[in-house]
DNA sequence: AATGAATGAGACTTCATTCAT
DNA sequence: CATGAATGAAGTCTCATTCAT
């Protein structure tokens, strides 16, 4: 899987000013995920992009606003993500849970995809509280749709099953690089989520 | 919903120098749970506290032993928490429902008794890491057996069920102090976790 | 050889504080010995002495205090040393060469003798530049006498040989009680001294 | 005679940086040699260079750092005046009394040129030992050479006469800069040396 | 577009020394 | 006679940020 980089927006040809911005950002998000905001130095972030720090002030207004973006970044790809997992068509049973694994499937593939910039934007304080939130947010919004279609039960109300959801992709998101299987892993967390561990 | 403040362990009446001990350490766990780890700052302690910063260093080898103590003293009482909550006795339907919403009830009460502890050692990084992949291996110790007592389905192996399971209450408790009854929230979990949203 | 420890004064019995004030002496004189004036901590005195720290101040006015008190008591005994050494008869040819050579050891031997108090007053600054000065006038009083008295040439001044014989010690002071036997070496100080290593 | 501050080591044109640098070491030399490593505070070492504590860091990793690239720059210059100075003709008489006082006329010279560094190289601890015990080494081996051409007698090792050399110069480097005449004291340490003081 | 050089502000930590008992 | 407890004062070092080129 490779690791994705930030990309330039525009499909154009970047000018030099707009590649070495992007140099930057990358480095920064390999910094920040490794030790964290505090702990990166802007020393640091130049060094591995090969640059001096006046540069940096010249693209990020400062060290916390080249975080921000990062995380916002993060956020857009997560929303993006999110909106297509939408269930459009009642299914049950078996059908369900692949449908439920599906989407585990695709939210830790996309989540390990770039860990780096998964790392701040997930995991990171104090932005993740926020980011989780969002995305409870999102998934509560697919949920109430799904549950309208009959596809979920209303026993419980959309916004508390979403926030199992995250819950169950963040600790799954934790492991899910090193230790299973992904997809096997993603099956497990889908046939909790579809019919519980009660007998 | 009283802040349990970090007591002395021993019941004997405690030296002024205890005393002073505890304090600042009470007052660290405020500032630390607040800022986190780098943002707090040693003299913002000892200016809560009422004392000079040499007298920090007489009682904490530095600013992080202060840091890495509280966080001790969270899993310390978290592990106690969940060896409680094992359920002996084979029972299924509604009863297991309200079982489980009792477990999480226990888990979210405990979090929120000591909001500042619970920030610094289950939501700050890098000891969160840690403390949750414990939680989990212990209540994947209690699921197991569960599992042998026939209490709960055996599709999903215990370890992921108790990620699942971690997932769900580091989400609530994110919110059961403010936005919704945590009887109620509880209720929502343990229904999930016990039937599923399937239908 | 033994550590000639800092001894009381007064031949009495002394008192319980003489004796915890000779204690603490004698810990400072170890400590200043290895680490220097300023690396020594008044807390490691004490703690060396099974003491507390302000114990330490009953007994004397200041870390710098103690440490003076020291050097003193080494000049002291320095003074003693030089003063027997005096040449009171007319020798000359081998018999010159051992009666130098029984200086040399005679010093050297003191010097060895407590090593702590030594590195203290002979080779840590700035005290050791007035040691060494005082020492030096002490032995050209003695030179002197015994230039008049014939014992060595008078082609040259006293004090300048006064210093050449303190230097010589110096030196010989760093390695004498690891690298040579003290008798060989001071023989060939007195050699050296008393005949040159012209041809 | 002037002091002999540090100079750049390459001849071309040294940056602004370069200067700087020069600037804070030349005043560090000051510093250290006036107060000794620990009383020398940075603060002090910036002001005096009208520069900022920062500024410091970004050319000397450490305090310790600026002091032992002092010594070592030390030792350098002093290894150079000995290598010179070694006796390649067989002589004796008074030619060897002047041949030896050119020596002590040399190292004083050199010692009393910069009398900062002198201060830090030869008088202040812990250095200040291995300096004279790699000083003796160097002149105990032109001495070794010069008694193999018969210059001097072999009845004493060279390495004990090297080190009463080293005694001598460091009594001497302490005064000849105040109170004798240079060549008097030099000639004085040259007569004990070669003839010695026995009659 | 980029950087060599510099710094203001501040953090952690240490230690000699003193109170109050 | 001795100490548990506390601190004022200070020092080293770091780092985000900026100026001048």
């Amino acid at each position: 899987m490779p690791h994705r980089a930030i990309q330039p927006q525009n499909s154009s040809q970047p000018t030099r000013g707009e590649a070495t911005r992007l140099r930057l950002l990358n480095h920064a998000c390999r910094e920040f995920a490794r030790l964290g905001f505090h702990s990166t130095k802007v020393s640091n972030i130049v060094k591995a992009s090969g640059l001096s720090q006046p540069t940096f002030y010249i693209y990020f207004h400062s060290k916390e606003a080249a975080y921000e973006e990062l995380i916002q970044e993060f956020r857009r790809r997560l929303r993006i993500i999110t909106r297509d997992l939408l269930i459009q068509k009642p299914i049950g049973g078996e059908a369900l849970v692949k449908s439920l694994q599906h989407s585990f499937v695709t939210f830790l593939s996309f989540l390990a995809e770039d860990p780096d910039l998964t790392e701040i934007g997930l995991f990171q304080p104090p932005g993740c509280t926020d980011t989780k939130a969002s995305l409870a947010i999102w998934i509560a919004d697919n949920i109430a749709q799904e549950q309208k279609l009959g596809v979920f039960s209303s026993d419980v109300d959309a916004l508390t099953i979403a926030r199992c959801f995250v819950g169950m992709i963040d600790q799954a998101a934790r492991i899910s690089r090193e230790e299973q299987a992904l997809e096997e892993l993603a099956l497990g967390c889908a046939r909790v989520l579809c019919t519980g561990i009660g007998r």
